[in-house]
DNA sequence: GAGGCGTGGGT
DNA sequence: TACCCAAGCCT
């Protein structure tokens, strides 16, 4: 296809059709205004953020129940920031990334003490808030604050990439993708909080990664790669490597009384500031004593992070708590209020391990 | 700027 | 099974 068959850009027709078509279509989320109210109501900065932060690189459907416990615990950005810490992160567990919690906590308390608990409105000011990157500053400010601002996550990367089929491969795309993307933006006006809300759930349910549903797409007539090529093809991605493997074991320490050693695990690591179960070594981070123990091999758990997969060999050991040294980052947890500690999904799939073979015996 | 950082669902 | 993927940030 010759260039001179590219799509003639009209930008605010563009707009035009993808609000008609979220005015139709906008899926009903919690963080979201109710769409009678919208009107009359102000959006919340917190909900905002919060929202924001939970979904980073995580799906709708898996924040929806942390997001409303979150909201119920500490309904205001006051109650958060005086929040305990312990609390927050085993309230998080399960939602990964961890450092997003570690992060949220520090952003809440700067925001009370810094900000007087008002967001500040300025990308500048928000950029500077941990856990605040270059997406989310922008999203606070269109979404909480109806600027006009480039918000590009995954998937307006993705529409953007097929609307201008964008041949260079991600990451090295990013800047001309932004670039695109302001164009998008231009002059969105009253419409800036709706923008970027509208794309992102054209992108989750209709431009999706893998079979895209083009035939629903409101702005297909301006998609290049649709008429040009294969939208699916796009953005182009270099292939990943293969994922490491790696080993080690984890202790399971019970007492007489049915209690077992939990540890908060040290932060600014894998699964740092959450609760762990004792162990080797297996994140790179400093060494684990092996306690003297008796040890029953009970079998092994496999757990695949992001980066790489685990192999823990479980060791079961029996101690009497009159023997037990426990370290400064230890305690003991009765048996059956294990599931009340806030494990991330690794330490939980151990102790289901576990428990499945306490049924047996 | 490339790699570290979770988890569960989909194909 | 073994990938890929989801509203990224930090170092």
């Amino acid at each position: 296809m010759k260039k001179s068959h590219v799509i003639e850009w009209d930008t605010k027709d563009f707009q035009q059709k993808v609000m008609d078509w979220y005015g139709k279509n906008a899926r009903d989320l919690p963080w979201r205004m109710p769409r009678e109210t919208k009107k009359a109501v102000k959006p919340n900065p917190y909900h905002v953020w919060l929202s924001e932060i939970m979904l980073q690189q995580t799906t709708v459907l898996a924040v929806k129940s942390y997001f409303e416990k979150f909201t119920h615990l500490w309904p205001t950005l006051a109650d958060l920031a005086h929040a305990d810490e312990d609390a927050v992160m085993r309230e998080w567990a399960g939602l990964g990334y961890y450092a997003r919690a570690r992060n949220l906590i520090k952003c809440a308390r700067e925001v009370f003490n810094h900000y007087d608990g008002a967001f500040p409105r300025t990308e500048k000011e928000l950029l500077k808030l941990p856990g605040i990157g270059r997406y989310t500053a922008a999203a606070i400010l269109s979404i909480a604050f109806h600027q006009e601002s480039v918000v590009v996550d995954g998937n307006i990367e993705r529409i953007t990439s097929r609307l201008f089929m964008i041949g260079e491969p991600l990451p090295q795309s990013k800047k001309t993708i932004y670039q695109q993307a302001s164009i998008i933006y231009d002059g969105i006006g009253c419409s800036a909080s709706d923008m970027p809300q509208a794309l992102m759930d054209i992108g989750a349910t209709i431009c999706t990664p893998k079979s895209p549903k083009c035939s629903l797409c409101p702005v297909c007539s301006y998609c290049q790669a649709f008429h040009f090529s294969e939208p699916e093809k796009y953005p182009h991605k270099a292939s990943k490597l293969k994922k490491p493997s790696r080993v080690g074991e984890v202790y399971w320490i019970e007492t007489e009384n049915q209690q077992i050693v939990v540890e908060k695990r040290g932060g600014n690591r894998m699964l740092g500031n959450m609760a762990g179960l004792p162990g080797t070594n297996w994140d790179g981070y400093g060494q684990e004593k092996i306690p003297d123990l008796d040890w029953q091999r009970a079998g092994e758990i496999t757990h695949v992070f992001t980066h790489f997969s685990l192999k823990l060999t479980i060791m079961k050991g029996k101690i009497r708590s009159s023997m037990l040294i426990l370290n400064k980052n230890q305690y003991l947890v009765d048996i059956n209020n294990l599931g009340d500690v806030g494990f991330p999904s690794l330490f939980r799939k151990v102790i289901h391990f576990v428990s499945t073979l306490k049924e047996v015996e």
